[in-house]
DNA sequence: ACTAACGGGACTTCCCGTTCCT
DNA sequence: AGGAACGGGAAGTCCCGTTAGT
């Protein structure tokens, strides 16, 4: 219920940071499909119904675009699939290989072609735009160093074998992720993925004390 | 030595064959470079110092081109670099590692942020164009199939654990060169592939009997 | 002193004078700089501090302010500057000769690149846009027919030829001027001002008596 | 007649001389008459009956065109103009001064609020690209010592006043060419420039022994 | 086999101006 | 009076591909 002096939930019009996320959203979903370079500015803004002006008001570039989908939105994913969801688990090495499971079993078939949406942007654009290049690598810095936290609990708890690095672990481990991804992008379906995560399964059993 | 008949080796003019193969050449160092879309026909025509004529008579669109560079020259690659030197170790197992580190610490630093051209183009054509998509996939098949047939080569002289399949075997080295590469892209540097590479290994140990 | 019931001078919100003013005085030296067509609103936003709202609150349209800038500005620099200070001199036409000295001599070096305002505008603009041309001749005529006033004021006091056309005599005045300042826009420097100036020097002097 | 070896005369199709002065013909028309930031390729391209593609193969730029421009047109119709008309003058004073009217006497009515090519892009370009500052002011200064030869050569025949400067005498006449054009521009009628005109013939008068 | 003029269209950018809001 | 979201359209660039010609 709206009190006086609330801000009343915005309607339709003027709602800047709603059409700031639209636009995020709508591109990210292009650029997954078809890559960055594959998506043109018309494309976005046909698909949120903004115009040119509108979008670029939000935008001064392309570029800028994407870099904010890097810094904000492949970021916030990142932690809230592959990050947060490990502190759930009491053994962070059987919480990883449970995770990656579930989520890629629960993702729709039509997602599978679509590969990691952060490998996608490394394997194009880390060459291409330096600035690309930085922000995608904090977002894989951000990634590992995260895994890793949970590694070294896996440590603290004896979960772990001696002489297994934790920081050598997690960047193991996000690379199957994306590994992972990749060869399904190619393949288009799960059968790959459980292949992989078979051994990926074993791999951390052999590290597990 | 010539002799009388023998065809002379061609200098410059008039050689199609020689074009051809200059055109890929050039093209496949650009597209690493810069991925295919960001690689432009004009580009690839400047650095053969050909014209655009000259171009698209070997090459009806730029799309063949790609057709032609995935079939022939990532196929030709992967055949040298992954498949044939395995056929030089005793033990494949022990065959995968060595030869991807071999490549790897002999690589150029300056080819380190250039990543995997399998894998670059299988990340930004994949779900952009169904012909590449089929022939990059085609590529990747044909790697872990050759793969494979190492793989049970190290099974038929019980070098492998009983239980380990030798296709998701097969899978899993070949996608842990991809990742490899992958993230060697974000990095920048070969440490990474070290760690990754010590945990193959310590992997392949854990398979072997 | 302010006594009570006296407006403060206004500090800085909401005072739209100042506002106004201050677009004409930043679009001036942005339009003297690089043209009427070479400035966009966005710059003269950018250099105000203040927003596209406010400047369109002050002028209906980017012409608006270019014709307020030539009714406004330019009519009152050519006053202060060309006409006003001949009322010092007994001999206007020594007063045309030093008073052009003068202030060339005075300008700053980095504004001799940037040529006469009003020729610059004249240049640019009379055939692009009719209001403008309209507005930038009243000038040119203000110019003149101020100049004449004072070339009377010299034949009154029996200072000029007799032949000597005051009205053609003005002309060629402020056609010195501008044609002055265009070559030392192109020359960027004063040397061929003063070669110019000793010129025009001479010519005066054979019309005085 | 056409004899064997000789080329024959271009037909209509793929002439890139005809092409290229096609061009420059009708875009020095265009910006004569509405500036070079007034004019888009569009209407220079619409002009032609070409297409942007042929634009673009001739000139990589717009700005390229407008170098050309003035490198090749301006540069020539000065010369066929200002100074070589001289020539035929055994008193270049004098030549200057019938020269000067002839040509405008002899210009059609429409052409008078245009203005000098080389004044209008001077005045629009010169603090706006540095390139065209610099080619430009060559053109300018290919006119002025142009003019200063046929000086030289009346002061050699002792046409010339003691004390007078070549250079300087060059550079006042050239000024006062710009000038008239740019009043002209600006009044949109020959009266302003038969006053002009007056007053430079007395000067060159004054100048002569 | 190869050259270069040429065709159009699509791309990002950025412009001027309007409108909703405070 | 002023601030900012937003509307469209047009600018210059550049791209892929065709075709007349050698």
């Amino acid at each position: 219920m709206l009190s006086i002096g609330m801000k009343r939930p915005p309607k339709r019009t003027r709602n800047p940071e709603r059409t700031r996320a639209k636009i995020l959203e709508v591109a990210f979903l292009q650029i997954l499909t078809r890559g960055f370079q594959g998506v043109s500015v018309d494309d976005i803004v046909k698909g949120t119904g903004l115009t040119k002006g509108a979008f670029f008001h939000h935008f001064p570039t392309k570029q800028a675009l994407g870099y904010a989908l890097v810094d904000e939105t492949l970021k916030r994913m990142v932690a809230e699939r592959w990050i947060t969801p490990l502190e759930g688990f009491e053994n962070p090495l059987e919480g990883v290989s449970v995770n990656l499971k579930r989520l890629i079993e629960a993702m729709p078939d039509e997602h599978v072609p679509l590969g990691c949406p952060l490998n996608n942007l490394v394997q194009e654009m880390s060459n291409v735009d330096p600035v690309f290049h930085e922000k995608l690598n904090a977002v894989l810095e951000f990634w590992i160093s995260g895994v890793e936290k949970h590694m070294r609990r896996a440590k603290d708890r004896g979960l772990l074998k001696e002489g297994i690095g934790t920081r050598s672990l997690a960047e193991f481990i996000v690379m199957n992720h994306e590994g992972a991804f990749g060869m399904m992008k190619s393949y288009r379906n799960k059968r790959v993925f459980r292949s992989l995560h078979d051994s990926l399964k074993k791999y951390l059993g052999s590290v597990g004390a």
